[in-house]
DNA sequence: ATGCATGAGCA
DNA sequence: GCTCATGCATA
């Protein structure tokens, strides 16, 4: 399968004006012995152990579109999720939202806004098609401080991204609809919003209790990260450029205010696309928070989210109104849960292999009894992981680096290979040693 | 807070 | 098919 079907779930808009039922599988395939995984259903994921087949029906099993959306014939895994409160108009504004693209509506992107900048000099030269590998920036990673991840005091000059693959990258592609706009603070108040103080900025402002925060000393000002020359002249540290240290200190702060003015991460993502036209949810918001996201990505959301702070600030007590932008009917496979026997298998062959071959991947998935595209996601988001390094439950103490090695063990592991070829950039694992290799 | 997933854009 | 940005569904 190497091109997938370009979208195999169903595009039709079959509304399922039944109300979702989706049951998930079980039912067609029992077979299997040793269950692998299960695939969750919206209902009870846990409670269904069917396991899934192999990657053959991948696409093959279309689905039912045709008749109300339901496919029990051949338990897939599939399932339409929409949303129950979806109406008809819903539905249908979902079903001509597929047509085209997702979320369209007007090329705005951030281009287009006003004081967005899109990351120019974030990192990567984003074209050169063409140029293999030549330069890795160094990602590099904090050294030890807490979950902050990029280079917090000492190492904070980085600010290449991660990654610099030696091939493609993408280059965002935001254009979500814009609403017409409602609010202008795109969201509503809590109704106890507590304190405001005004003359919040960013940059930094030590009104509260940054605890746990160390003080930098200086930052440096990005530079080195010569890329074809994107942008020659970048020197602001925090308006146009953020460094790793002005973008942790800006998560924290944000967090912080965020939740003294009593807002969700998802109230903030979704008053961002209320008052910019860029939906984010709760994941995102959560992940800018924590740092969990590249550099690149960090600096992209910061102006966003530093606008919303400043609305919210303004805001303050005005009442206003919140819409919701309806769910597109993304129909997602159900998502598959791995057994933890299986997930240490496959982070065995991760440290030997961290781009393991088609073949390879195809072998794999047939011993571990996987979907091959299962195996082959696992790897993408294995590696995705890796690059973005905040360490997902361990980390923070210096000291025990070595000794929490119950589970860590396998990170100091591939600091040695991290990478193979070209690409072996700074592998920083979690927060604690991290290692600059190229150059 | 995160695991698995989707998709765009580039090789 | 990979990377990267993002998110639904989960734990």
């Amino acid at each position: 399968m190497a091109t997938a079907a370009s979208n195999p779930y169903l595009s039709s808009n079959s509304i399922l004006s039944s109300g979702s039922i989706v049951h998930s599988d079980s039912g067609g395939g029992g077979m299997q012995q040793g269950s692998a995984a299960v695939t969750s259903g919206s209902g009870g994921y846990r409670g269904d152990p069917s396991i899934k087949m192999v990657q053959s029906d991948f696409m093959q099993g279309a689905m039912a579109a045709s008749n109300g959306g339901h496919m029990l014939s051949h338990a897939h895994q599939w399932v339409t999720s929409l949303p129950h409160a979806a109406a008809a108009a819903a539905a249908a504004a979902v079903a001509a939202a597929e047509a085209g693209s997702p979320w369209s509506s007007s090329p705005v992107g951030m281009t287009g806004s006003p004081q967005q900048q899109d990351v120019k000099n974030s990192g990567r030269d984003d074209l050169h098609t063409g140029t293999a590998l030549h330069h890795r920036p160094p990602h590099l990673a904090p050294h030890q401080t807490h979950a902050g991840a990029w280079g917090s005091t000492t190492a904070a000059h980085i600010n290449s991204l991660s990654g610099g693959q030696q091939q493609q990258q993408q280059q965002q592609s935001l254009l979500y609809s814009q609403p017409g706009g409602f609010t202008v603070n795109g969201m509503l108040s809590p109704g106890s919003q507590s304190l405001v103080h005004p003359g919040l900025v960013r940059g930094d402002t030590p009104d509260l209790d940054h605890g746990s925060h160390h003080h930098h000393h200086h930052h440096q000002h990005p530079h080195h990260q010569h890329h074809g020359g994107v942008n020659s002249h970048d020197q602001h540290s925090d308006d146009d450029t953020p460094t790793s240290d002005d973008l942790e200190q800006f998560a924290k702060q944000f967090k912080q205010r965020r939740i003294k003015l009593g807002f969700t991460q998802a109230d903030v993502g979704l008053a961002l696309g209320t008052l910019y036209g860029n939906v984010f949810s709760q994941t995102t918001i959560c992940r800018f928070e924590a740092l969990q996201l590249s550099f690149k990505n960090m600096c992209k959301l910061k102006p966003l989210l530093n606008k919303w702070l400043e609305e919210a600030d303004s805001t303050t007590g005005s009442p206003t109104s919140i819409d919701k932008i309806a769910a597109q009917g993304r129909k997602r496979k159900k998502r598959t849960s791995i057994e933890v026997s299986v997930k240490g298998a496959l982070e065995s062959h991760f440290l030997k292999c961290p781009k393991p071959s088609a073949q390879e991947i195809t072998g794999l998935a047939d011993s571990l009894q996987l979907e091959k595209e299962v195996v082959r996601v696992w790897f993408c988001n294995r590696r995705q992981k890796e690059k973005r390094m905040t360490p997902p439950g361990v980390a923070q103490t210096p000291e025990d680096v070595y000794s929490q090695v119950g589970n860590g063990h396998f990170l100091v592991d591939y600091l040695k290979d991290a990478s193979e070829a070209s690409d072996q950039r700074v592998t920083t694992t979690n927060s604690f040693h991290q290692v600059i290799l190229a150059h």
